[in-house]
DNA sequence: GATATAATTTTTAGTGACTAAACTTTCTTA
DNA sequence: TAAGAAAGTTTAGTCACTAAAAATTATATC
């Protein structure tokens, strides 16, 4: 009892909600669960579940945030494997984050996650969503690096803004995917490629002497 | 009376509805404002308001389409008297949405709306935001042709798959702009610029003959 | 021009997320 | 072990939103 009963029972609270909640979004969908209900089953007050993650949607967030580790897994698996062409490294990062997200979550429900983490710019809950889309800028970048490295790509360039961009540009494409119920990921696959088709295509001018660049 | 008294009447109560929604928001705030005192004000039922806009948010994107018109016509401006750049012009795309939905609304509001969004991806007022969405798009369509044609990109580029490309990059950017109260206006522009030098800049490998162009 | 009917709005009653504040329980520390 | 601090719970309330019954009101028909 000397190290802090009061922060193990905080702890066990937290999981105990966070369990209830994951399984009972699962099995009856999120809308269909109310805080009271989750607070009944875990053995304490709604108010408690407000304290502790603000909204309902925070509590989504929150578990999302817990699989994202296995998202990160797979993203370092091809990190540790990667494609002759850095285009296909980069499409593939899409698709894992894709097919990643609809076998958690349906569209829908993911359309409150996203909605969720806009909101929340400011607020004190409102880190969650930030912190992941850190890491994944690092993994982003471990791999524009490695194919700079191996000569792929014009050692100019930045790679960190690169990867950035990269990275921007297949978030707008995940919360485009997931805003619409009627494209698949196939469909998001291609058009993220053609994205990335645009991006490392040369545009410079085509007219002979236009050519000082 | 003959023709349509009933379509008038339902015109003239939405107008009033945004009418009041309106002066009443951007005098007390968004969050501020009841749906409860709109209707008050319009003389007519909450559920009324619910009948035709489905929900508070949804009020709000009404809005925000309305204004569209006067932000479309300023990008038309830009595709005028386009700079000598295209980089130029597409940040000047950038700069301009920005600084348009700075002057119509408060980050905490845009939030909001970007919010309400997402989460009518497939209801039937979901429609709003796809149509600006489309229009946006031909705006940039024009202006990236407009260099083309004066021979400052590449003919073998697919135009318009550039300005798609082009033009959700800056989305994103406009989201995160939205989404971070500490980004302003200028960090926001270097930031899209950036983008724009990595996606213009040359990437072909460095090693061996790089003289053909 | 009165009247049936069809469209639309209002009333009513309710659910559920969320909040503030008073109140109670429980841990800590002296 | 008792005072004090740090939770958690209760209570009372606001507001967005919904379904369905009840009341209006435009329209078409005779």
């Amino acid at each position: 009892m000397r190290v802090g009963l009061r922060k193990q029972q905080k702890l066990d609270r937290s999981k105990r909600i966070l369990e209830v909640a994951r399984t009972r979004f699962q099995n009856e969908g999120y809308d269909a669960v109310t805080i009271e209900s989750i607070a009944a089953e875990a053995e304490l007050s709604a108010v408690t579940i407000y304290n502790y993650f603000g909204t309902k949607a925070n509590l989504l967030l929150e578990l999302v945030k817990e699989s994202d580790v296995r998202l990160i897994e797979q993203l370092r698996a091809l990190t540790d494997d990667l494609p002759d062409e850095m285009i296909d490294a980069v499409a593939q990062f899409g698709r894992i984050m894709r097919h990643h997200a609809m076998t958690y979550l349906a569209k829908r429900t993911w359309r409150e996650v996203l909605a969720a983490s806009i909101l929340q710019g400011g607020t004190q809950f409102g880190t969650t969503y930030r912190e992941l889309d850190a890491a994944l800028v690092v993994v982003m970048t471990k791999l524009v690096l490695s194919y700079q490295r191996r000569g792929a790509l014009c050692r100019k360039i930045d790679a960190r803004a690169l990867a950035d961009t990269l990275y921007e540009m297949q978030n707008i494409r995940f919360f485009l995917f997931i805003s619409d119920d009627n494209q698949d990921e196939d469909e998001a696959d291609m058009r993220f490629r053609r994205d990335l088709g645009v991006i490392f295509a040369d545009k410079t001018p085509d007219t002979t002497l236009r050519g000082i660049r």
